[in-house]
DNA sequence: TCAAGTACATTGTCTAGACGATCTGAAGGA
DNA sequence: TCCTTCAGATCGTCTAGACAATGTACTTGA
């Protein structure tokens, strides 16, 4: 026989499934739902404890579980290798959220730190040489939604504006373009894990909400890369798209 | 002053970051870590639920918890727009797993199912159609490590070998496009999200294991979707990969 | 020697109960 | 009327202990 909290998980999580309850629905007490199954009140928290982690739920102190409501932003990563328009105000973000009738905002810090092996391999600097990083936070109606760190070589920066921790509405791109580290390609590496504690509190997660975490590496046309943006997107507030044409007559590599 | 818990959960969480703890490691047991903390042995549980739940260390009854090993493949969304080799007897997967020495496999099985809404809106058709789904379980050495549901509206293909529940060495594009469907153009969508029960099972999935659903949608050349590939991949066994460059003449959409 | 059985360590499930933390809403007072 | 206070509901944390389930390793018997 299955245990009883997998029971409660799997007759809740059937009820959400089927939509007997919708998203913004309560769930009985866990007072309640003990003496519907005949079990302790520990063992109740046990079995919605899963569907917590699952990110089907959500506890609210003193009010209850609530169905958990998932809306997703549409993340392009191709947009970013598009020239920006001529007289852009803001970044293509920016853009697309106020065009939607919503407030974006942005918070930025610089630092200098020493490479993580990560970024070290993908910027192929020695483990532990000094980074810029240029962390940001962005905002949709004040909700923090996504993190986007951006890593330069020291040497390749230092006298230029990213390391002024001001927005720069052309883009960070184009300063390097006009540095003489014009991007001509990149690579995109998607890796899905739970989020760190330090994720969690600077997205504000609940949880059982996984990440999608996106490395962006730049490369110039004689093949260095120049810059590597770590995007770390929540998978509830995000989807990721983009688009393919046949390649009919590419050698296969 | 932080619970009990948080504090077990954070002192293991730093003692794996920092490498003290590697990968394959085991923990103290929970009898010795609650004498440690000075707490019972159900508060270190939760404690170390947290971490279960993060995806950083599991347990196996009766030999303790051990820290987590993350071994990725690399998964390029952009390889199936290439055409394949023409005497090709395996698909591009397990060409690439055998070339690796190690064992690929697959499960295949075939049914006519009814079009859950999302499928239905990526396919354009009324939901509740009947459209034809190919169901493959990928393994290696054995082991799952995805699954690749693929979707044909049931009229386009209803006499052709896709019914069929054997394998197709050429692949369903070719055969779609013998049939006149001929793929130009695809979409690609990345969510992600926890892991439904039917995909911790049919992959062997442990507790804090996040998936990303890549739904890939084929699009003739006139513009009519005629299949979509929904792959589900685990989080700790793969990472996603595509290039892009510059397109400096295209218009801003 | 080899197989079957058994003791043991460890995690898994569950009970019963206590007190804390947090928000709502009602009661009471200015 | 409006603000303050406070009781109550609900989830959060923790204790103490019981028995089950599951591999491992040792013991026992043929």
């Amino acid at each position: 026989m299955e245990p009883a909290y997998r029971r409660i998980a799997a007759a809740y999580r059937d009820k959400i499934s089927s939509g007997e309850l919708a998203p913004g629905e309560r769930l009985p007490t866990e007072h309640e739902i003990g003496e519907q199954f005949g079990v302790v009140r520990q063992t109740v928290r046990t079995g919605l404890g899963v569907l917590v982690t699952e990110g089907l739920i959500v506890a609210r102190r003193p009010h209850g579980y609530f169905v958990r409501e998932w809306e997703r932003l549409i993340y392009r990563p191709q947009e970013k290798s598009r020239p920006m328009p001529a007289r852009a105000t803001m970044d293509r973000f920016s853009q697309q959220i106020s065009d939607e009738g919503r407030v974006p905002s942005m918070s930025i810090d610089i630092a200098l730190v020493q490479a993580t092996p990560d970024l070290a391999e993908r910027l192929r600097v020695e483990p532990g040489a000094t980074v810029v990083i240029r962390r940001r936070v962005r905002f949709i109606n004040g909700e923090p939604v996504n993190i986007n760190d951006s890593h330069f070589p020291l040497d390749l920066v230092k006298d230029s504006e990213i390391v002024s921790p001001s927005y720069i509405p052309r883009g960070t791109d184009q300063v390097l373009a006009d540095l003489g580290h014009k991007q001509e390609r990149a690579v995109d590496e998607i890796f899905v894990r739970m989020p760190t504690p330090d994720e969690i509190r600077r997205l504000g997660l609940g949880p059982g909400t996984p990440v999608a975490v996106h490395y962006d590496t730049g490369y110039t046309a004689d093949d260095r890369p120049v810059a590597c943006t770590v995007n770390v997107l929540p998978g509830d507030r995000h989807r990721i798209v983009f688009e393919r044409r046949w390649r009919e007559n590419e050698p296969l590599s």
